[in-house]
DNA sequence: CCAACTGTAACTGATATTATTACAGTAACC
DNA sequence: GGTTACTGTAATAATATCAGTTACAGTTGG
């Protein structure tokens, strides 16, 4: 899995937990602990997406523009990690004279598609919200 | 996904399409397009979870040890790639003061292992058969 | 014994990932 | 209107991961 959707779903779930809903790409970083201008990147992503507001300038930053409860992990997946299960290295080649070799490529990629809608399936079922929850009765206990 | 997974898949698949069962490391590997000693690897590692015999010597080589029908991908994902979807880059810190950043690996992980779990289904419903079945079906088209 | 294999380890080179630096653009605030 | 605190983005550097290669010991059939 691609770390930025672990960046993503990590700084929208900061703005969650924030009163305000909102946060620095300074401040989400140190949190995060990885730096600013990786998740500048993947904030601007998600604004264009229309998870998150942006504003620039002194006392800026990045603000929540969904109710955490109507994000889902599959609606930040598809944003920026569709298809990422699939190895970038492909077996066989089809040019190749044998049928397993010069078909194998086709065949893992629908079955790797496949997974990929199961993978969107099961992100489908957790939101921004319930993260936050899960990490509220996790500090508790 | 681990690209071994790929490889170990295409060769499960390619001795199934052979009349005998069996081939040699440097044919599966120029079938793959990779190299033998990477294909030995990973052969090594079906052959330790009872995929495929293998035969040293002159004349060696490996044989499937199961009806294709019998084995899943699913199978061959716990061989040798299980857990591999959760990114080894890890967000947040577990001895930080914020509730979010000190539980985020804890609860990420969790989501990430019904990912795991969500996708070997998935793989489950895929026999090396039916790999063969699709690729001749490929050809045939 | 020789030829043809597998099993591994060690090394090298290629590729992908993450961090850093730099700077232009924007908005608040005095 | 200038200064400060931000975002947006590109370019580069550092690092980690992955794939290919070489080397060699062990095995087996002829």
């Amino acid at each position: 899995m691609n770390s930025e959707f672990v960046i993503a779903v990590h700084s929208l779930v900061l703005l969650a937990h924030r009163p305000d809903g909102m946060a620095s790409s300074e401040e989400i970083a140190s949190n995060v602990c990885t730096n600013p201008v990786r998740v500048r990147k993947v904030m601007s992503c998600l604004r264009k997406n229309g998870f998150v507001d942006t504003r620039e300038g002194s006392g800026g930053g990045y603000k929540l523009s969904r109710e955490p409860d109507d994000v889902t992990l599959a609606d930040v997946y598809r944003a920026l990690a569709a298809g990422s299960l699939a190895p970038t290295w492909c077996s066989g080649d089809p040019e190749m004279d044998c049928v397993v070799a010069s078909n194998m490529a086709d065949v893992m990629n629908s079955v790797f598609c496949g997974a990929d809608r199961q993978l969107e399936m099961y992100f489908e079922t957790i939101t921004i919200g319930q993260m936050l929850s899960r990490i509220n009765a996790k500090a508790r206990a």
